[in-house]
DNA sequence: TTGGCTAATTGACATTAATCAATTTTGAAT
DNA sequence: ATTCAAAATTGATTAATGTCAATTAGCCAA
């Protein structure tokens, strides 16, 4: 466990939009209490209903964000770098909703909220920052939500599929970014169901082996996933 | 049609949260820039994929929020007087995900949404209220999608019902909140599901009659629901 | 009060998805 | 390469939910 911030991750973090537009003067603030550690793979860093301490920025590896009630469990969303969670419990000084967990190995810098908060207040260059990055989480937040409630999981899967091709640059075969299993979960189905539903693509021309995807015929895929902007672009 | 904000309903908009610890300086360049309407029933104020020209605020009536895709409709939230709505998307300078309509006769302010970006960038106090409400809008989605990824429509309709108990003061009769078509497409499943789920729940001591519900008995029912403060408290 | 409209309910059925159990496949460590 | 454990697939079945059609109930306006 490192205690401290190197000054060699500083770069990074200040290269977030997050953190790109305060002053110096604070960005020192904010990283003089903060610090950097490296975990291991699935290493539960924050905890469901504990008190939000620390903002956590993931530098590099991947975290992802899960829930659980009654014994059941789902994937929410996962942090890749570089970018922040859990921003919003830190803001309200609330209980976060979620656990986060790492997928592998991962560099995870923890800056204290009550520090995000002070200098929230005193520098309004952070404080647009941070409400962009709120807004956005927020609407990511309401277009899963729509893909949830307004899709079968059939038509998710077809749209997972499709935005994880213009993701991975729009070729025709692609990496499936998760393991199928997380994926299950993230589009809310059972890893059986998924297995079965690749096979329902089948017709559409997706072709699936392990981590591997193919899309045979663009145009079947898309009449029957109908993508929409207002779901299936995250960069609005 | 009323054009300009009448000085009357200042004190309304400057009681809410976002509202009040601006200067009122800044309060006044908001409000000049701003205008009531009053609206029927059933009007659409917005549609999904517009700009957001306007934030806007309830001040009496009530507004449901609700998104379509392929034909299908889903009510997505609903908004009560006095608060907000499109904040994100003003925010962001993006397109609305959600439509908005009037479910009864209401009052509506609308605000230039690029007046309370330029407000924001000036006055701490705002920009601080801005970004609690949308950490709290935040919050409420993440709520909800764990309600509708952990729990099945039965547990979702139970869970309901306690939260509704509990916002109308906790007596055990108490009315429902919605119309149940209404409820149905909250709850994510259809009428006829809506209307077996209450079947499902007289078991645990639910009865209903027209809007009007009944718990028999609080113990079975919050033991089948299993309420969890991390989905079912709306006010952290 | 009475139509007449819409919402709500009910039954029958179809579809979708979850569960359980049994293999098969995969991938990482040796 | 070999081995082992986890992941993925498959089949059979059950459970949950949606759809369609037909009533029934409730409400508002004339």
């Amino acid at each position: 466990m490192n205690i401290g911030m190197p000054e060699s991750d500083y770069p990074d973090i200040r290269g977030l939009h997050l953190f790109a537009e305060m002053s110096d003067e604070h960005f020192q603030t904010l990283m003089r209490g903060s610090y950097v550690q490296n975990f291991p793979p699935q290493i539960e860093l924050i905890t469901e209903g504990d008190p939000s301490d620390f903002l956590h920025v993931v530098l590099s590896g991947s975290v992802e964000l899960f829930s659980s009630w009654n014994n059941r469990e789902t994937s929410m969303a996962t942090v890749r770098p570089i970018s922040t969670f859990i921003l919003a419990a830190t803001i309200k000084e609330a209980p976060y909703l979620m656990s986060a967990r790492t997928l592998e190995k991962s560099r995870i810098a923890l800056i204290p909220s009550q520090d995000v908060r002070k200098v929230f207040d005193t520098d309004s260059g952070f404080a647009r920052a941070i409400v962009t990055e709120l807004a956005q989480c927020y609407r990511t937040v309401v277009k899963s939500q729509k893909d949830l409630k307004l899709r079968t999981s059939l038509e998710r899967l077809a749209n997972y599929i499709l935005r994880c091709q213009r993701h991975a640059g729009g070729g025709d075969t692609f990496d499936l970014g998760y393991e199928k299993r997380r994926l299950a979960s993230i589009l809310g189905m059972t890893p059986e169901n998924l297995s079965r539903a690749f096979k329902g693509l089948h017709p559409y021309g997706v072709q699936v082996k392990g981590r591997n995807v193919s899309i045979r015929s663009q145009k079947d895929l898309e009449q029957f996933a109908k993508p929409d902007r207002l779901i299936d672009d995250y960069s609005s």
